[in-house]
DNA sequence: GCCACCGGTGGC
DNA sequence: GCCACCGGTGGC
């Protein structure tokens, strides 16, 4: 979690939000969102995911500075501690820039999965009428028989996932293991690629570690 | 029966 | 190697 520079990251506590409509509880697997300052590199908390959503997908354009966060911290200053400091408590996704935010009304739900598994997470959007949609193809579908939302196009949304910092977090395709005969061992390929993201890609998401944690 | 979660795989 | 998509299924 040491400062490069010209990186942003943000942070939200395990979010549970309800559809306005059907009071259904929907659970973002997020337990906190970081920016880092462009100027001092330091890792600060962004108070609401609709305020991350905001700032992740202007990022690109307008860069996030420890004075951004005077919006809901009036006295925050490069002079400050950074918010966060890595630990073993928490394990840290760099997300990918750039990403709309979702239209008025609906959600984008980020669902980090079980380590070990084939894949590190899955996005979703939930429209204003709760239905769960998992791919563009059903996006398109979606707006195609919902002519009611005129204004929406594929453009506006993204099932980009984060990457995991932790190496390993998920198992390799190429990496699997034959299972024979009751052998269920795990190989995994170790390779490079965390440092190579860290490099391009400017946020980050704090995911909650939920293994004999009592925070859980 | 529904749905959240997970794995598999085709395409790049 | 990564990503997008979607089918399977276990838990409710």
């Amino acid at each position: 979690m040491e400062g490069k520079p010209n990186r942003s990251n943000a942070a939200i506590g395990n979010k549970t939000s309800f559809s306005k409509k059907t009071s259904k509880r929907v659970w973002d697997s997020i337990a906190a969102y970081t920016v880092q300052c462009e100027r001092c590199s330091k890792w600060r908390f962004i108070p609401t995911k609709e305020k991350y959503e905001e700032i992740r997908e202007r990022l690109a354009e307008q860069p996030f500075f420890c004075e951004t966060a005077r919006e809901w911290r009036s006295d925050l200053s490069c002079n400050d501690e950074p918010d966060v400091i890595q630990d073993g408590n928490w394990r840290w996704a760099i997300d990918k820039p750039s990403i709309p935010q979702p239209p008025p009304g609906w959600q984008r739900i980020l669902r980090i999965r079980a380590k070990g598994g084939t894949k590190f997470a899955d996005v979703y959007y939930v429209t204003p009428s709760s239905k769960r949609l998992r791919s563009m193809t059903e996006v398109q579908s979606y707006l195609i028989e919902h002519p009611e939302y005129p204004c929406l196009t594929a453009s506006q949304f993204s099932f980009q996932i984060p990457s995991p910092l932790e190496e390993n977090y998920v198992r390799k395709r190429h990496a699997r293991s034959i299972t024979l005969h009751g052998d269920t061992t795990m190989r995994v390929n170790p390779t490079s690629w965390v440092g190579t993201l860290l490099h391009m890609l400017r946020i980050q998401l704090k995911v909650e570690v939920c293994e004999g944690s009592s925070a859980c």
